[in-house]
DNA sequence: TTGAAAGCGCTAACAT
DNA sequence: ATGTTAGCGCTTTCAA
């Protein structure tokens, strides 16, 4: 007499009962409390409709099970949340997409959901399958960081019930909410204090200028030298998307041009990496820069300026933007049953939030 | 006219067509494909049984409408895998637990499974919390880097349907299969390579002793010593939960004693950090050395030794003994109906496997 | 080759 | 306060 719940042993269709147990189901736990299925599910869910004495029992037959409600079949009725959010992102193993995650997910415990996390390794197909796969997993909202510029593929997202933001880089070609960092101002002010301590030739290990950031990093380093009226040698930019070994090999080439830069700026964390390497092997003094923040940069034992922001408060700003939408875009049909386009819920539109860039140097001295 | 999918005008039961449209379903498709569901069913699954003219019907209106279908649904109905996994972790900002993901990330995907990412903040309240959680979302398999030794709450999981892998602890009170490293080999071999050195007072900033990895990261720093006949001074070995700033002071500590360490092993990535700054402000020539990768200590211009595995595929092997659990045990009842138990598919034991563990050294020359 | 019926686990709407 | 019925989106089974 095997008392084991998960056999619905309780008068089932299908054959009497010699397939292995599954998960208990509610309909187990209500026969096991001597109840119906719907006493279980008001007790579960918190309803008033039951007495004390029912509950009590119910709680106490399902503690004592181990029952946990099946979240999708819940889902697939009421058509409410799945309380799974998605973060599509290029690659965890970069520390800012990690602290970036970090962000997002407490945003998102906080608001009883978990966490998908489908990294696309910053291309274009992958990006577009995982884009697919979500949709079928039924989740409650995306939150994206592009690999590429090219957005067609996330307009079937961005429904009300599961909206899209967009992280470092800005929708194209579509309205969403997006929140990113003040790339131009942060390479502005980096490069215009390199300019102001004196140095003319500052290369640049650009990220691809198709890219928002890409671009946008390379409008700050024009723009502060328009400012300190000084023309930009083109052979002293570069472009690439963005991993430490190429970093390193170009800036290797750029040390050795017959009038080599006195300083180099790396436009993301891994290639400030690469640079610094290259530096060291080169042995010369160039006076190093980059974008991203590296936590353990004090201990490069060099003098390094970094434009940083605060990853962790990107995704978790990212995710509140996305309950934001869900909550203020949720279906609502009046009872008369018409459209009405003027008294409805406040249509927002888009959140569009741009975090500040912080300049912080590390080593011996600020680099001016 | 509005020709939009999703609003279901095909007969519904709840009034004629004035809500939101939602996801289309099956049967918006088969509608305007002009099919029953089933065909729609049939078709999408490469299910023999459909005309070739239907088929192609059927792909054709599912690709005008982005139509995807609801895969809890279907795993509702056919009790078939969700094709999501879960991660559970203790704080992703760790690079050495990012990069683990990065490898259970890349394998789950070979299997067309998609992974959910919690952090505990190795916390057991949490990890409790988050294990109750998985099990409503209904996840093919679970893996864990246990954040204590207490594995009570997880007896819960790892039926066959939700099989759990243990990573980097093996588990303790249960039936589990485990992916852990050489911590006793990796810190025997570490500590006696300084030993061999001449060294012979080694600070330990040691792991909780009782998680296991703390444990056997001291075991090793005590068989080393035994091996070279040398006394632990107890003063000389710390124990904590494993952060940077705890190390710092406690080395800090260690370096003012009357009779300081000449060496000192941090047992994590993030204590070797905070020694390194505690040894760089006291200006001391304390030899450094640590347990698990970092993967710019050629950064930081000094001499470091380091036990190091590799953590990707340490996630990538847990995920594949997950994955291969899931098939050895999957519910299989012949035709006879009669459980059979010796002629079943091969019951598996616990996989237990080891990585080993390799040293690499940075900087200046070997700790030798 | 196609479709109709039933039901996975759960809950809204209606009885009682 | 409790139970019954029906159906979410899908697929298995069985009938045509």
């Amino acid at each position: 007499m095997t008392d084991s719940v998960g056999s619905s042993d309780v008068r089932k269709k299908n054959s009497g009962g010699d397939h292995v147990a599954g998960r208990p189901t509610m309909r187990d736990i209500a026969a096991r409390a001597g109840v119906s299925p719907m006493s279980v599910s008001r007790a579960l869910r918190g309803d008033p409709g039951v007495s004390e004495t029912t509950r009590a029992q119910v709680l106490a037959t399902v503690k004592t099970y181990g029952y946990q409600p099946n979240e999708f079949a819940r889902q697939l009725r009421t058509g409410g949340p799945t309380h799974v959010i998605a973060l599509v992102l290029g690659h965890l193993a970069n520390p800012f997409y990690a602290q970036f995650a970090v962000g997002v997910e407490r945003v998102a415990a906080e608001h009883g959901t978990r966490l998908m996390i489908m990294s696309t390794n910053n291309d274009l197909g992958n990006e577009r399958q995982v884009i697919n796969d979500l949709r079928s997993h039924q989740v409650d909202g995306v939150i994206i960081v592009p690999a590429t510029p090219d957005h067609r593929h996330l307009t079937e997202l961005g429904s009300p019930s599961c909206p899209v933001v967009f992280a470092t880089t800005p929708p194209n070609g579509l309205e969403a909410s997006s929140v990113i960092v003040d790339d131009f101002g942060g390479m502005q002010e980096l490069c215009g204090q390199l300019l102001s301590a004196g140095h003319r030739r500052i290369g640049l290990l650009g990220l691809n200028r198709a890219m928002w950031t890409g671009s946008e990093r390379f409008r700050g380093y024009a723009a502060a030298h328009a400012e300190h009226g000084i023309r930009v040698d083109e052979r002293l930019i570069t472009e690439h998307a963005g991993d430490s070994g190429w970093a390193q090999r170009e800036t290797g080439r750029l040390l050795r041009l017959a009038d080599p830069p006195s300083a180099v700026i790396a436009a993301n964390n891994l290639m400030t990496i690469g640079a610094l390497r290259a530096i060291r092997q080169a042995g010369t003094t160039t006076v190093l820069a980059g974008f991203d923040d590296i936590d353990v940069a004090d201990l490069f034992q060099v003098q390094l300026t970094l434009v940083t922001f605060n990853a962790d408060q990107l995704g978790a700003r990212s995710a509140e933007v996305l309950f934001e939408q869900r909550g203020h875009t949720a279906v609502r049909v009046d009872q008369s049953g018409d459209a009405d386009q003027t008294n409805g819920p406040q249509v927002r539109g888009p959140v569009r939030d741009v975090l500040p860039t912080k300049l912080v140097s590390y080593g011996d001295s600020p680099a001016h």
